[in-house]
DNA sequence: ATGGTAGGGGAAGGAT
DNA sequence: ATCCTTCCCCTAC
């Protein structure tokens, strides 16, 4: 028997009292095969086949948490490790003593914090008395530990609850070797089974069987997706769009995994099923570039040989710009437009918004080529929707009356109201709406008025209160998440417009695209089902790399070069190399100084790429534009878009008065913006001037997460990561490369390297197949895929709610935002810390225990949850809709009771 | 304009 | 000079 630790720790004492300390009587214990030494290969096997039987949450077969350790946990008294613990701490000294007392507070703090999370009554819970003993915690731990499993719900057979989860597929989780073979292991058996527990399952059916002919074999590296987690929003948002879909979650790393990328240039990509289902990618080890190869040299010499880094778009499919014309002149005849029917057949992706009218930007098909031409669709008189909740009593100058409030009063008043703010058109009926978020006082359910009228009309107060009615919602929902939430539009997608309800001749050349329609009756607008089998059309792309010049007079960067490369017509989920994609390029450019290099024009000319030789940034920026308005690309790509390039090309259209400057967007504009240009803020701004025009920035949040790999996301390290092989691209000083530029043929190689750059920002983008993968998240958020393509989750996040509450008839709260969400915050100064500190600590996180000092020569064991917070949502159905928090909202640090009800799932933990 | 909280560590600057 | 608080930046999860 190993000695007990209360022998070990009088060991201790013992060896401190004859002046040693712990360490230099301790002797290493040779364990017997700690470790099993295995090859790569075994190991992935091995990791394959622990990762298959693993089945927490997300796999647990609709049977709840199989393995979740409570049983062993459960029996085992915690020793009193620890009851020496100021002999460990430095005993001497005020810092010591404050030291000691910050941790007694710690301690204390945590266990009185700690207790109301799983107390059954927490509001009768007292602070438990101070010891100095660390003792507490043993117990206190144990206890935890007992709690928890207390509120384990005991083991109900879910399986016909809930298809989704018991669903006997098989599931694998990606970036882990392939299955080969599955083994039977006996799960981890309970030592002392309670009776109202669950049967630790050890039989077949605890195993996913594999899926033979789902997937292929795992030969050849393929590793296949793992479904979509059953717990995750998009999982159950895939669902609803379509039986078959299968999408991961829209975790970062998610999505690096679908777009696992090879380092082989040649190998095409495994496209991304633009439909949901999962894809299968190849995943191939990545050589990790060394040192010297990932990090670009910081010294350029002073003469430098690019040529091996220009070599790689010698071999590229550049069609000559003489070669096929593709392009389009002129508007489209909208016959060419339309169905047998009349109606047209359109492809959103883009929006914006004008004076409460919705443009929406996309693609329609011209059937007298079979080619896909930019569309534009202004959309007129979408109403706003504002739900009034009736009083029940008739209030008069703030007093409530004995009046009791009928509809028929609330229409009086609403009407009334409509014609003060002197609406003519607005529609007024009852409604019955459910609410579930944290105003107090608003019924669960109840009926509404329901109040319709057109953006047009300007917003009416969100604190509006009137006689007859407490509130009112919805008075500030934007034009564009209404009309998506009415119309149930998710993302990107097929629209039909009822020939009925298009004006072809009412909006003319409004913007930039081959057919212009306007919708007045936005009831003909509908989305095309998937019946229709309709994939994505093809987009046109173009990157953009830029050499810029520092005016050092007005320190400004002006631009010298602008190099384009367009792919023309690319389906999303053509998987080609990059290399081989058919391209064109431009470069526009000026001379750097009064003249170009003698002999270059003669260069330029027999260059295979389409030199533009321009006299100033201003006519640079003019080609660049008319360029630009030809090939009327879809997708703008980029590194660093978003802050350098796409800032940079408007602040220098804007300096330059350059004609047409609207057309970095596709919608025609009359003036700059008054508050573009002026340092921050302007963001917002600038990404309008896009609309029509997505923004595909590399190095942006959204490109950054897909290369999780990168450490710099610099354009060097992405080549070298993403691209490899041939594809180095080293970063060179602009004022050695300048001076390199200076002759005929240096000036050349200037060129030849921005147009290297067009093509490996092109080719990163499709490598990781950002635009696929922005496009089937926003279609399962039901955001815009611009907004997608920004990079923030959180909105996705917001959307896939508002869908699902929308959806069941819920009143989603009310959005306040800028200046209402400052002044809200000043409203309920709670503290005396600021609003700054309150914004950043709106609620307790989780409880961090403090590390335990100390050797550990024995096995630590090492707990990782997938997903807690989700899990502990699912596991426990919490939902807005399910945890009473009426009593919560006056009491702070009341912590509301888990739902009882577990057959009334929530909305949130459906997803 | 951009998900959250907890917590460590260093710089800065005021208090002792 | 030293201590202490505050702020900022960064990371973990």
């Amino acid at each position: 028997m190993p000695p007990s630790r209360a022998d070990r720790l009088a060991e201790l004492r013992a060896a401190r009292k004859a002046g040693k300390t712990a360490f230099s009587s301790y002797e290493v214990q040779d364990e017997e095969q700690l470790y099993e030494t295995v090859d790569e290969d075994s190991y992935k096997k091995i990791v394959r086949k622990r990762l298959d039987q693993d089945d927490f949450v997300v796999d647990d077969n609709g049977e709840g948490y199989a393995d979740d350790g409570r049983e062993d946990w459960q029996n085992e008294q915690r020793q009193d490790y620890d009851d020496e613990s100021d002999d460990d701490l430095p005993a001497r000294g005020k810092a010591a003593k404050r030291k000691r007392e910050e941790d007694a507070q710690k301690k204390e703090k945590i266990n009185k914090g700690i207790s109301k999370y799983f107390n059954a009554n927490p509001t009768v819970v007292a602070p438990k008395p101070k010891q100095a003993s660390t003792a507490e915690d043993a117990a206190f731990m144990a206890d935890l530990l007992g709690e928890v499993n207390a509120n384990i719900p005991s083991y109900k057979p879910r399986s016909s609850m809930n298809p989704v989860k018991s669903e006997t597929r098989r599931k694998t989780r990606v970036l882990s070797p392939p299955v080969e073979q599955m083994s039977h292991i006996p799960k981890y058996q309970a030592r002392n089974q309670s009776v109202d527990s669950p049967p630790a399952p050890v039989d077949d059916d605890t195993y996913f069987p594999m899926d033979e002919g789902l997937f292929p074999p795992p030969e050849d590296n393929d590793v296949p997706m793992s479904d979509p987690l059953p717990s995750s929003p998009v999982a159950k948002a895939a669902q609803r769009k379509e039986s078959n879909v299968k999408v991961e979650e829209d975790e970062d790393e998610d999505m690096l995994e679908v777009a696992q990328v090879t380092n082989q240039s040649s190998r095409s990509t495994t496209a991304i099923n633009m439909r949901g289902n999962r894809p299968i990618p190849k995943i191939i080890k990545t050589d990790y570039p060394t040192p010297a190869s990932s990090s670009p040299s910081r010294q350029a010499p002073e003469i430098i040989d690019t040529s091996a880094l220009t070599n790689v778009t010698d071999k590229l499919n550049v069609l000559s710009s003489s070669g096929v014309e593709t392009v389009t002149f002129g508007k489209l005849d909208p016959q060419h437009a339309q169905e047998e029917d009349g109606s047209v057949r359109f492809f959103w992706f883009d929006y914006t918004e004008i004076n409460g009218s919705l443009c929406l930007f996309g693609k329609v098909k011209d059937k007298s080529t079979g080619r896909f031409v930019s569309a534009f669709v202004k959309v007129d008189n979408i109403m706003r929707k504002l739900f009034f909740l009736p009083r029940e009593h008739r209030r008069k100058q703030g007093r409530e009356t004995d009046e009791e409030v009928e509809m028929g009063d609330v229409y009086q008043e609403v009407d009334g109201l409509m014609s003060r703010f002197k609406v003519n058109m607005h529609k007024i009926k009852p409604c019955s709406r459910k609410y579930a978020f944290e105003l107090p006082d608003i019924p669960k359910e109840a009926d509404y008025l329901k109040l319709l009228y057109p953006y047009d009309k300007q917003a009416l107060p969100t604190d509006l209160q009137g006689e007859t009615f407490s509130h009112v919602f919805g008075t500030n929902t934007a034009l564009f998440e209404q009309f998506v939430l009415w119309k149930n539009i998710m993302g990107p997608c097929w629209l039909k417009i009822d020939g009925s309800s298009i004006n072809f001749n009412a909006v003319k050349n409004a913007s930039w695209c081959k057919l212009e329609m306007l919708v007045d009756k936005p009831q003909g607008i509908s989305t095309l089902g998937d019946t229709d089998n309709l994939d994505a059309p093809p987009l046109t792309l173009m990157s953009i790399a830029l050499r810029t010049k520092l005016n050092e007079k007005d320190n400004k960067q002006e631009i010298l070069l602008a190099s384009a490369r367009i792919y023309d017509s690319m389906s999303l989920s053509d998987t080609t190399a990059p290399e081989k994609l058919p391209c064109k390029t431009f470069t526009v450019m000026r001379p750097n100084g009064p003249d170009y290099p003698v002999g270059f024009k003669t260069d330029a000319e027999k260059y295979r790429g389409n030199i533009q030789m321009e006299k100033s940034e201003g006519a640079v920026l003019s080609k660049f534009l008319a360029l630009l308005d030809r090939n009327d690309p879809d997708v703008l790509i980029g590194h660093r878009l978003d802050d350098v390039d796409y800032t940079l090309l408007l602040s220098r259209m804007r300096e330059c008065r350059t004609p047409g400057w609207h057309r970095i967007g596709r919608l025609k504009r009359h003036e700059w913006p008054k508050n573009i240009g002026k340092g921050g803020g302007s963001f917002f701004v600038e990404r309008q001037l896009a609309a029509g025009r997505l923004l595909c920035d590399l190095g942006n949040d959204m490109g950054k997460s897909l290369m999780t790999k990168c450490q710099s996301w610099s354009l060097d390290e992405m080549c070298d990561l993403v691209l490899g092989g041939e594809n180095k691209r080293r970063d060179i000083d602009n004022d050695v490369l300048l001076k390199m530029a200076t002759n005929r043929a240096g000036l050349m190689q200037y060129i030849k390297l921005t147009e290297a750059d067009t093509f490996f920002i092109a080719a990163i983008a499709l490598k990781v197949q950002m635009l696929p993968l922005t496009k089937v998240l926003t279609n399962l958020a039901g955001n815009s895929w611009a907004r997608t393509l920004s990079g923030t989750r959180a909105e996705r996040n917001e959307y896939i709610l508002l869908h699902e509450f929308h959806k069941n008839k819920y009143i989603c709260p009310d959005k306040i935002w800028g200046k209402g969400k400052a002044k809200s915050d000043e409203d309920n100064p709670e503290g005396d810390e600021g609003a700054d500190a309150k914004k950043k600590d709106k609620f307790k996180g989780g409880l961090v225990f403090e590390p335990e000092k100390g050797l550990y020569d024995k096995f630590i064991l090492v707990m990782d949850f997938n997903s807690l917070y989700p899990s502990i949502i699912q596991e426990y159905n919490i939902c807005f809709t399910t945890v009473e928090r009426s009593e919560t909202n006056e009491d702070e640090e009341k912590v509301p009771e888990v739902p009882a009800d577990t057959n009334n799932k929530g909305i949130l933990p459906r997803h």
